[in-house]
DNA sequence: GAGCACAAGAGGTCAGACCACTTTGTCTGC
DNA sequence: GCAGACAAAGTGGTCTGACCTCTTGTGCTC
């Protein structure tokens, strides 16, 4: 596997591998991490508020301005902070995302194929479809149920669809009740996004990807968890398969007149 | 969900927000970022190599130092390198990781349980043993066979046992055949470590953990990948018990004498 | 009342100096 | 000749303080 180089590799033992998980970044940086932590966890800072000016709160912290930015650097590729130019810093909100365009950039790495990436999709978006009809709240199924009206109510409208789409299956991860699931939901679809941009042609079968989300609803609300999980499975490898073609397609012949603009993706 | 303040709340629309995923960290960081995803996937940079020291790359890129940091930070807090105080900057190698601390910050901020991790690597570890029943290579094998031997040879020293424990899991992962799944796993039971620092008594059951392991390992070798998946869970389920004994231990007494100095976790 | 201009506040970038850690190779003393 | 101490080079870490750019709000003008 990861430390094994040739065939006769065997067994090099380095007792303190294991650990090498800590011990990166700074010490100031790590300071600044924790503080804001800190505050985090005894309710100083709530998601989605702004942290005191930089200048001003590197002074709090006696660090420079610079070491400070190094920390909020940190948290802002990691997702737990957001920075907006001129505005300031805020503690992020909203679905978590366990390293935003990190996926993207590993995959670089280790080459993620796409295929993988829906495979994972499909273990996760399942378990999730199965837990929600478990655990599943009232207000859930409410909100399930809007969104489904409202993806048949833009069924002639791709972009407003794929809202409602999206938030359909964020629904879904909420209901399922661990966060953590979610998250890593968050992550992957993130990648597939705009990662790579996948054209495809929403027109084509929306009507359809609505039923398959009614069935789904249905499923969940009447609390048959295995149904729900066996739907969600068939609906991401359908997803899948249009988007395999959609590549086969796009390979073949770059010419075809299609091609609706800047892509997004059929959930 | 996410973006619910009420009861009476539904539908405030924001079409933009899909979108927000991008557009986050200001342009130098990302050229930077590019720059070396760049190098990177034409092969220029591989995992392991060494940077430029940073003053010379920032004069390469024709940035001043400072914003060059600001890149590296970002790529070091993903995980996709490793900066070596004294020595230099390096790509990451070895198992990929999603965001190392990243759970941890997260779990801070929306609460993530102890049985929500655990239900996750249930899930993913569960599906991969049954992935590596199906697609793993005789090198794999191979490999789970001496970690086995390794569990069962070092079944007194609970440090060094611990390695090998890890490693197999590794090992499954990789003969999965889906690094993302990999990745994933490996965030999770980062989080899980360091994260909280569990103190376990190890050698309570070692003989019954590496038994477990090696029938998980049969169940691989002779690609029975449901009979691998079921053991998986059921492996991953008695470690969750174990902790949580632990756990409820330790909150009713404090002054039990054992706790094995800085804790590790039985995998 | 609708725009527009400007000022204030906040993050972004820069330059250059200096500090701290690692590694390496030489020098010294035995 | 060898071991240990030391010095220097190379590289990341931090600091300072100035200046740039973006966003937002205010108040003036028409």
């Amino acid at each position: 596997m990861y430390d094994d180089p040739g065939s006769t590799g065997v067994q090099v033992l380095k007792p303190t591998q294991i650990e090498t998980t800590h011990e990166s970044e700074s010490h100031l940086t790590m300071q600044v991490v924790n503080h804001i932590r800190a505050m985090i966890e005894d309710g100083t800072l709530k998601p989605g508020e702004k942290i005191p000016p930089e200048r001003e709160f590197a002074q709090k912290l006696k660090i420079s301005r610079a070491s400070l930015r190094t920390g909020i650097g940190y948290m802002a590729a990691m997702g737990i902070m957001k920075v907006r130019h001129g505005v300031g810093t805020f503690i992020a909100e909203g679905p978590p995302e366990i390293g935003k365009s990190s996926l993207g950039l590993l995959g670089a790495l280790h080459g993620f194929k796409s295929w993988q990436m829906f495979e994972a999709r499909l273990l996760l978006e399942g378990k999730m479809a199965a837990l929600a009809a478990e655990r599943g709240k009232e207000e859930h199924f409410t909100l399930l149920a809007e969104e489904v009206a409202e993806m048949y109510a833009t069924i002639d409208d791709p972009e407003e669809y794929l809202i409602h789409d999206v938030r359909f299956h964020r629904t879904i991860a909420a209901a399922s009740g661990n966060p953590i699931l979610a998250s890593l939901m968050e992550t992957i679809t993130s990648a597939l996004y705009d990662g790579r941009r996948k054209t495809v042609g929403l027109t084509r079968a929306l009507k359809d990807s609505a039923d398959v989300h009614r069935e789904i609803y249905r499923a969940i609300r009447t609390r048959n968890s295995s149904e729900a999980q066996r739907l969600m499975e068939r609906h991401i490898q359908s997803a899948k398969d249009a988007q395999d073609d959609e590549e086969r397609m796009a390979s073949r012949k770059r010419k075809t007149t299609r091609t609706p603009a800047n892509g997004k993706v059929a959930v």
